[in-house]
DNA sequence: GCCAACGTTGGC
DNA sequence: GCCAACGTTGGC
């Protein structure tokens, strides 16, 4: 069992917008960074704990509890070519870019990341190391324990 | 809007 | 395979 944090911008996908999706799930599309991508293909299983992270917004932070709930298949957008996620290199034979579903668990209160960096037992998190881009980054179990049981 | 950090591209 | 140039991310 693996935990994930997965950043999306709320003015493309908030957790609103997700709670309004048909079952609260998404096909978390757009993914354009191989590590990221990997993730997601090689090590996600349905099941697992998802924190849904607002990044690129006023308050960024932790914004509710989701679930992994697919295995990775190709993304869509990669083969349309009207979508800014378009990959002309990208064929139906050989996609390059993959994606799982993600469903709500729940709506939490807002953790801001300011908050996170009071916390030392998630001073390692790598979300919180200057730096970082990575849109889905592994989290430990110890740190999601933490995060879900004290502070959401 | 700024800017640091980082990933990708492409010429050589 | 190196590395400069460029583009993107994302907090502030």
């Amino acid at each position: 069992m693996r935990y994930w944090l997965m950043k999306s911008e709320p003015d493309d996908v908030s957790i609103d917008d997700l709670a309004k999706m048909p079952k609260q799930l998404v096909a978390w599309y757009g993914v354009r960074n191989y590590q990221a991508r990997n993730f997601m293909r090689d090590q996600m299983s349905v099941g697992e704990g998802v924190l849904f992270y607002h990044s690129g917004c006023a308050i960024p932070g932790i914004a509710g509890i989701a679930r992994v709930a697919s295995v990775a298949y190709p993304d869509a957008t990669q083969f349309n070519s009207r979508s800014k996620y378009f990959d002309p290199k990208a064929t139906q034979e050989t996609p390059r870019w993959f994606n799982v579903d993600v469903q709500l668990v729940k709506k939490i209160n807002l953790i801001p990341l300011s908050e996170l960096h009071t916390h030392p037992q998630l001073e390692r998190m790598r979300i919180l190391q200057r730096g970082n881009r990575l849109s889905i980054t592994p989290v430990d179990p110890a740190e999601w324990q933490f995060i879900v049981t004290q502070l959401a």
